[in-house]
Formats: C-alpha cells, structure tokens, sequence
DNA sequence: CTGAAAGCGCTTACAG
DNA sequence: CTGAAAGCGCTTACAG
C-alpha cells in the first residue's frame, strides 16, 4: 500500500534528495557520460529503493523518439490465420520488449490507409511493420515516401522495401515435389486470393515442382481466388470430375472446407483422394485424418522482423529480403 | 513526394510563419480558450494546407498523458479464441480511435505481471483493459493499488474492480433450459478450466436451469478441468457409458475434440447424441452437423468495454459491472 | 482577443 | 567527475 502515496517520483525529486543535479541522475541511469563510480551507485540504489522509472514519454521527447513500434493488422482475417498472428504477435512483442520497446497495434482494411496513416501523422510510433502484403499495396505507397523505417512481413513486389517471409514458394515447391515423386501425379489447386502475393508465391512453387520434375501442367485443376464455400465446393466437383489425384489447397480455411465436401461426398481420404495444404496450422492437427501441410515457426518470423525493423530504425544497412525456413510435413492425407 | 522535405513541422514554425503566437496556434487547434474566429480561421487554414500535425507525445507530456491504452492480452490462447479476441480489439480499437487514443498490445500468461508490469511502470498508458480474468488473478492484484483506471473484459470476483462481461451465466441458463424443456434431460457436460470466471459462470448457468426446471442434476455426468484430447475422448466415453442425451461444451475448443470423437464411434449427431456448445465462433458454423451454441457480439463488447474505460479515465463514475446480451442459437446437433 | 513565460520530465552539448 | 542551462513540442495559468 506504501506505493499508493509516493505517486510518480521524477528525476527532479531524486536529484533533489541526493543533492545531486539532474545530470547526474540521468547518467547515472543511461550509463552515459562519465561518472563517478560511487555517485553512480548511490544514485542506482536510492532509485532502487523509492521505485523510481524514468518517464518514457519525457525521454522520447528530449531524444525525439516514441519508444513504440507500430503494427499493422490486417482486419479481413479468416480464423485460420489468427494463430499465425498471434504467434507473430509473441515473437515481435518478445524482441521488441528486449530493447524497451512497446507494440502499437492498428488494425485496417486491404485498401484502407487511414489507420496506420492516423498512427505515422500523430507521431506515435517510430517504426512500422506491415503484417500482410498485397501485390498493389495501399499501405506500402503510403508509407514509401513518409521515410518512416518500416519492414512487411510477407513478400511484395516493391524494390526497396524491406521485407521478411518464410519461403513460401521453396516450402510448396518441395511440398509438391515430394508428392509427384510418391506417384501422385495430377494435382489440384484450390483456394487462394490473387492480389496476395502470398498466393503468387505458391503457385511459383507448384510451377517449379512441375518444372523440375518434367511432368506438364493442367490449367484446368487450379481453382484460384475461389473463397466462398459454395464455390470451393463446386471447385472440389470439378476436380472429382477432372480425375485429379489429390487437392492442394493453398491455405487452411479452404482446406477445412475441401475435407467437409468430401465428406459429405462420402469420397475418402486417402484412399480415393489426397488432401495436402500449403499452410500450416494448428487447426487441421485434430482432423481425421491429418492433413499434409507445411510447418513455418511464425513467433520465430515475428522475431526476425522486428529484429530487422530495430536495425534499420538505427540507420543500419540491412538485407533488403530475409527468407525464413520451413518444413514438409507428411501426414496420413497423402499416404 | 513534396511531404519528402517538409519534415516534422512544429507548432513554432507554424506560430512563426503566421506571425502569431504558439499560444494562439494551440487555441486554434484544441478550441479552448478564448480566440477571434479569423485568427482561428487563418491559423486552421494554414495548419491543412502544411499538413501540420500536433506531436501527440509532446501534447501528451504538457498534460501528463499518453494517449494510450494498455490491453493484456492472454498468451496462453486457444485457437478458439481468437475471433473473440480480434473482434474484441475491433471494439476496443475502433471507440479509441474516435478519441484519439491508440491500443498498446501486450501478451503474458495467468500469472505472469511483468509485461503489465512494464507498461504501467514506463508510464506508457492511462488506462488499461484486461482481455481475460481468473478466479484468482494477479493483473487485478498487482493493478489495483497502481491507481490506474483499468476494466476487465470477463467477470471477477474482485469488488470494486469494473467488468464487462457478456451474461455468461444467464446465456447457459437459457440454453440448457431449452434443451431440457424439448426433453433433452441428461445434458452431460465436458472441458472447462476452473480457475477461469467464466467456466464458474457457465456452470452457474448450467445448475440455474436445472434447478429452474426442477430437474436434479447428476453430478456423475460433469467433467470439468478437462483440456486435453485424450482425456476429452475419456470423458465421451464415460458420457455414453451413463447414457446421456447431451454432451454441452464448455467451449469450442472441446466441442471439436468432442465431435471427432463421436465421429471415430460412429455415433450419429443428432440421433444417438445431442452437441452443444456453450460458446460461439465460427469455426462449428461449418460443421456438419452445424452446432447448436451461444452467438456473442465481441465487437461489441469491446466497444463497451473501451467506452466504461475512457469515463474511468476522465474521473467519471461507472457501473462496477455491465453486463452485455446474447442469443441462443438452435442448429442441427440438438435436433 | 492575444502573448510571454513557465512548466511537463527528460537529455545533452558546453563549461568547469 | 559534475552541474547550469537550453531544448524536445506542446499547454495553460496569468497578464494585458
């Protein structure tokens, strides 16, 4: 209860109470500047003792820096991706938190600049990471000219902006091979949004599978920017009619749908259809039966981004792209 | 690509270039003070065509704020969950906004406070939200001699400490009191965490309606603490073993659990066993057979939420709990 | 109606 | 090694 009276100490009052001047506090604290060793002490226990945090608000104004990094959420989530956020999150928050650092969270629409322009005009933050990326990026062109350091997470297509991702297209690439190598000749695509790049990058990867394993590709089973699920169902028709192999879907909400239908088709998987996707997610761990997927670490993405976003906020030089690992995960689906 | 060399103007250049005072330019902008509508004019006119914008951290040291408000969130999530919790920071988000305060995000688990912690001691929020609560909760514990206005989203034990909750226990009443009046009168019960208020609620509602109805209930048939899938596929088959009518779900996350199991016996939904969930998300809404559950606005509560915060923050006196609606929302499963 | 000045809580050249 | 002073960009009594 002792707390309750003392009621914001500032570095004024310590000084004050040590006979020191302020300067000397405030070296005592940063550990910059010279300083005598026994001042220094007796200025770090007395803070000790009384409780006392310097006022970030008031630093950020003397050196012109919010101590916030901001972060742009994408509003139009689907329930499957939230994990990936919310890991995202931790690994960002993590690292951010190591060099005092909070995390301002905004949240907007694909073509909607008005939160994170709101944000960057209130000189709230001093550093920003974009956590999706579309192929014509609203948020991107806003943020270019504001020479605000920002870094995304997800690839885009802008030259010079700095971005973090897993190797999506490697990860599908290898996901893919792996199967057309088991026999499993004639894949399907469903699923997908087309202005994410995201998307581009695992067809990228279903094409170079293909490529490199000689074997032709039929346009007729890729089923791309098909969302609702009426439509993913008359997509899993057609490639029952199509005599494809297996389904590939390019993330985890379209997969979830694909498995209803083909339930309700009372069509079993494997035996007579395989199911992989292109995402990875806790959700389809439970299923029955599991499902062939890739395995990306997001918190370990959060990390590397913000970690990123902190070195160029310093004026560092960085790696214009960082490409994250990933792994193929083989389950029952596709045996 | 003009803003490129503008940089940062302050209100000093602006006070300059109008020949007035900083004093006048901050009157014309806040519309305290005393000012004559053409200076006012002039000064506004001046500020939009320079793309002039206050520096909030300065505003916010002269009046010893931050503009932020802090939200805990938990770490320790369930998939599940998530919708709830991202439209819930729709809410809280989108009612801040509108009163130029911004969300600071931090993560922590159940009796982890240091990331809570940090954000007070910094002095980087005037007021925080705490997204979960628990029967015994150390956020409340440590926030509560802080002097900090804060609100719970989620019930408390705690008096004196502010909550916004949807009505937990009078959705389940409602529930379970339709199931039992269709004749459904063995309603088993499964998954649950103790030590969260919420589940204390739910089962308050569950005995509500049971005592309402003046029907017993078998004790036999509750399983609650229980998280794990395999001790979820134990509780179903110890339910079927005691011939109930219903398995009600405690919360999504098992009711998944729950209908995999039910699927691997080869028990037919609705026919040899009802399903419900005491909760609501989208992830049953594609379920086949679709669920019978409880449909929450989170949105709207976050707004709620948001808004008892900021009267807290202005000195205001608030309900010490407000208690938000819900629908029962009847589907195939209890059929 | 308008302005000079002090103040918010810190940092950092500049002297000593 | 230490301190007085100016400054970060705003607000707000207090005069006029």
């Amino acid at each position: 209860m002792e707390q309750e009276n003392e009621k914001k100490i500032t570095i004024t009052d310590v000084a004050e109470a040590l006979g020191v001047s302020k300067t000397t506090v405030s070296r005592a604290i940063s550990g910059k500047g010279r300083i005598g060793e026994e001042t220094r002490q007796r200025v770090l226990s007395y803070i000790q003792e009384h409780h006392y945090k310097p006022n970030v608000l008031a630093k950020g104004l003397a050196k012109l820096k919010t101590y916030n990094i901001g972060i742009m959420l994408p509003e139009d989530y689907t329930v499957v991706d939230l994990p990936f956020f919310q890991n995202c999150l931790l690994g960002i928050e993590e690292t951010a938190v190591s060099v005092d650092y909070d995390i301002l969270l905004t949240m907007g629409r694909e073509n909607d600049c008005s939160p994170l322009k709101r944000m960057v005009e209130n000189h709230k933050v001093d550093g920003i990471i974009l956590m999706r990326t579309y192929t014509r990026d609203a948020h991107i062109e806003y943020l270019k000219p504001q020479g605000l350091p920002f870094v995304t997470i997800g690839s885009s297509h802008y030259p010079e902006v700095v971005q973090v991702d897993n190797d999506h297209r490697g990860a599908c690439k290898d996901l893919v091979s792996v199967l057309l190598m088991k026999g499993i000749g004639r894949i399907g695509l469903i699923g997908g949004i087309e202005s994410h790049v995201v998307t581009q990058n695992r067809l990228g990867g279903y094409l170079d599978a293909h490529e490199a394993a000689g074997i032709p590709v039929d346009p007729g089973i890729i089923h791309v920017n098909v969302e609702k699920s009426i439509m993913i169902e008359r997509a899993v028709e057609k490639l029952l009619e199509s005599k494809a192999d297996c389904i590939a879907c390019l993330d985890d909400a379209v997969c979830i749908h694909v498995l209803n239908k083909l339930r309700k088709e009372q069509i079993a998987v494997p035996e007579k259809m395989k199911v992989a996707s292109f995402y990875d997610s806790s959700i389809l761990a439970s299923n029955l039966p599991s499902v062939t997927s890739l395995s990306f670490d997001a918190r370990e993405l959060g990390r590397a981004a913000c970690k990123v976003l902190l070195e160029l906020m310093e004026g560092k030089k960085v790696e214009p792209r960082t490409l994250l690992g990933y792994e193929v995960v083989l389950k029952e689906s596709t045996q």
